[in-house]
DNA sequence: AACTCGGGGCA
DNA sequence: TGCCCAGAGTT
């Protein structure tokens, strides 16, 4: 643990606020089950390509009994254009029977069955519960984990850990947008690799920014 | 905890 | 080329 300069976590969320007013979910969704396929094909793709992606799919197949009209191999060619197409059209369509079967075609509002679906996980499942049924949750990414711990946030990186230390920092009705503000920190700014912090408001608070200005910068 | 899936974007 | 992308499932 670097000896950074400790910051109440409401001044840094404060700072975030101001960084980014704009803070949203990226993904394009209408419905509670657009959003959760969306929410699957995102995983290690960029978000660009999923809403291209699902808004030429949601044309047609908008329920998961219109989705489940077509065999794997035709949702895989739809969905070819991000990686992991395979098992995410796998995924999916076992995903679409369940809803049909079990849940009437609804998606269901808890973390314990979103995350029964295949391909729908911690994540996946936070995300749908705090953006489709604004419940109240704080999805853990690699971003999430990333920031959160530079800023001194969050130790550690069991995900559980730290959505359960972000909490307890946070009001319930800002575990949504703390996540957001976190994950635009990290893709704009805050990046794993090149971290932009010269730039960064929030490096009087960071033990990243202060190990970077120890050590010589290399280039 | 480490490994695998995976085509596309970007430097 | 090499690395990364709003992860999840398996070993």
């Amino acid at each position: 643990m670097k000896n950074n300069q400790q910051a109440p976590s409401q001044t840094i969320f404060k700072l975030l606020e101001e960084m980014y007013p704009d803070a949203h979910c990226e993904l394009n969704f209408s419905n509670p089950f657009q959003l959760l396929i969306a929410t699957i094909l995102s995983a290690q793709a960029t978000d660009r390509k999923v809403n291209q992606i699902t808004e030429r799919l949601f044309q047609q197949y908008t329920t998961p009994q219109k989705l489940l009209r077509l065999t794997q191999e035709e949702l895989e060619q739809s969905i070819k254009e991000i990686g992991l197409y395979h098992n995410k059209a796998k995924n999916i369509l076992a995903t679409c029977r369940i809803l049909v079967e079990k849940h009437q075609g609804d998606v269901p509002r808890n973390f314990e069955e979103l995350t029964e679906l295949p391909g729908v996980g911690r994540k996946t499942a936070n995300v749908v519960l705090s953006n489709a049924f604004g419940i109240p949750a704080l999805a853990v990414d690699t971003h999430v984990l990333r920031v959160s711990n530079r800023l001194g946030l969050a130790t550690g990186k069991n995900p559980d850990l730290v959505e359960d230390q972000l909490k307890s920092l946070i009001s319930r009705k800002k575990w949504s947008l703390a996540h957001h503000l976190l994950i635009w920190h990290g893709r704009r700014m805050c990046h794993a690799k090149r971290p932009e912090c010269l730039l960064c408001p929030l490096q009087p608070f960071c033990s990243e920014a202060q190990s970077k200005a120890s050590s010589a910068p290399h280039q």
